[in-house]
Formats: structure tokens, sequence, C-alpha cells
DNA sequence: CAAGAATCCTGTCAGC
DNA sequence: TGCTGACAGGATTCTT
């Protein structure tokens, strides 16, 4: 479940395991995963040092040391609906389903991408123009920065004709939120996830920035203190279990509603995907 | 232009 | 059991 949270999660525990280390030997093993990936991806990355990691929205950065005659690179990776990283030490170890990646570094352990469904995409990017790539550049602000506030997130919604659940998916609005997150948030701001984006108030954009953030703090924070070095015992990288108030949680009570007993969290589809909320408490 | 649908792909689960 | 259809955490591209 890859939204922004579980990404951080998951470069941390990559930064963990690779930062400063050398790729001893990399096997890119398909040519293609969402689009074609670069033709020089596995030599790019056997040999190279890694010196660091950056989240923009659901993106991975991992930046190479440049060898001795290019411009450093930049490893730019998207996990789209089913893309997991896996970690576990050299040796002792069957073949992974849909291992598409996999990388050793010098110092023995095996990181590898597993993405079944292959909407994840692999790319490289001059380290020194990251956000220029196509797949950056036209990303809204990250939802934890100081700049994305009350003002920013009105201004983006103003005269928009759709429901603020689809708004809030877009990438251009707020860069990083995903269908689990959405709904979460809009459940503790109390919003209607079909009310249009244009009708949004003022006091309620201040509403949904503050509960979007805090959402998305506390799962970041669940996910750090769950997880041993953000490796699960079974080598998954930096998935964890958290409780969602409404997401998933169709015909369950709600457990906020005041007074008699909530009349169930419903679930409606909006724009093909599903949409979980309190109609008592959402307006 | 904006908004909604269709699309890429595989795995899982409910229902028969 | 095996089959079928619905659905899944994303985001671009195609239609209206």
């Amino acid at each position: 479940m890859p939204e922004l949270p579980e990404v951080e999660t998951v470069m941390r525990g990559l930064q963990a395991r690779l930062e400063g280390r050398v790729i001893r030997r990399a096997e890119v093993r398909r040519p293609d995963l969402r689009w074609p990936l670069p033709l020089n991806l596995q030599t790019r990355l056997t040999g190279a040092r890694v010196l660091g990691f950056r989240r923009r929205a659901k993106y991975i950065l991992m930046r190479l040391a440049p060898f001795s005659d290019d411009a450093a690179t930049s490893v730019l990776l998207h996990l789209g609906m089913s893309g997991r990283m896996l970690i576990r030490q050299h040796g002792s170890n069957a073949a992974v389903l849909h291992e598409h990646v996999e990388l050793e570094t010098d110092d023995g352990w095996l990181v590898g991408f597993v993405d079944p469904r292959r909407f994840g995409s692999i790319d490289l990017v001059p380290t020194a123009a990251e956000d220029a790539h196509r797949l950056l550049a036209g990303l809204g602000p990250e939802p934890l920065d100081d700049a994305f506030d009350a003002n920013v997130l009105s201004r983006a919604l103003a005269g928009r004709r759709t429901p603020i659940k689809a708004a809030l998916l877009d990438q251009r609005v707020v860069a990083g939120l995903g269908n689990i997150y959405v709904c979460e948030a809009m459940f503790r701001a109390g919003i209607a996830p079909s009310r249009l984006a244009a009708d949004v108030t003022g006091a309620q954009a201040a509403r949904l920035v503050s509960e979007i953030k805090a959402t998305l703090l506390e799962a970041i924070a669940a996910g750090g203190s769950s997880l041993r070095d953000y490796v699960q015992p079974d080598g998954e990288l930096g998935y964890f279990q958290h409780a969602w108030r409404v997401y998933g949680r169709e015909g369950e009570r709600c457990h906020q509603c005041p007074g008699p007993p909530c009349p169930g969290v419903a679930r409606i589809v909006q724009s093909g995907r599903s949409t979980f909320y309190c109609p008592r408490l959402q307006a």
C-alpha cells in the first residue's frame, strides 16, 4: 500500500541498508515495468556508490556517486500499486516471484524490487535536475511542508467542479496522498467526499490541511516504530499494520458519532475508486 | 480546458 | 475443488 507514509518508510529502510555502500552487482531482469527501463540501468548501477536518498511525493530518489567521467545520477523509483522492496542477506534464498531488479551490496545484502502488477517505474535522472524530470515536474506541494497550508489548498481547489475526494487524489493539488489517506483525512476533517472542491470553505480547507498532516505523521511514526530497522522478519521493507478509522470498514460503526450509535461506515465509488466515509459525521 | 472513463497487469477473495 | 467476476494502495492517456 504505497502511499506517502509507506514510501517514506521504505525509503528510510533503503537508506539504513544502502547509504554509503557500493553496489557490487545489479541485475535488471526485464526491459520494462510501466515504461521501458533505461537501457543503461544495469550498467549505471553496477559498481556505483550510493550517496543518499530523498522522497518526493510517492517517488524515491537514490543518488549515486558519479563515475569518473559523467555527472551525478539519481535513480527515480515508484512502487505503483503492488511494488515492494525486499531485503535479505546473500545466500540461502529461493527465487522470488516478480523480482524484476536485484542489487547486491559490497557488504553482502540483497535488495530486490518486487512488483507483480508492474505499475511501478524506474528511471535515471541527473541529480542536479531531479525535479525537472517529467514525472516530478507537475507535482503539487509536499503535504508535510509548511508551504502546504490552508491558503495554498484553497487556491488549488478554487473553481474546481469535481468532488473534493477526487481533487485530493490529484497529485497536482497535493502530492503524496492516495485513496486510503484521503478517506482518512476527510473523515477526520468532517468533510463529505462528494462535496465539490470549489464549495470547500476556507475553514474547512484549514481543517483538511491539519488533518492531512496529522494523519500522515501518525502513519509515518507507526511505520518507524513498528519495524526494526524498517525491515520485517520476512525481509519485506516498509509495510506495516495501521488501524484505519473508515478505510475498508464498510458497515462498521465509526466510533466517533456522538449520541445514538453510528449508522455505519458507507462505501461509494467515485471516479472508479472506493470511498469510505461516515454519512453522519461528514457533511 | 476540465472531468470522468479506460487502461496497464497480476493476485486474491467471495460466491456459486 | 474449480471457475468467474469484482476488486486492489496509482497515475497516465483517451474520450466526452
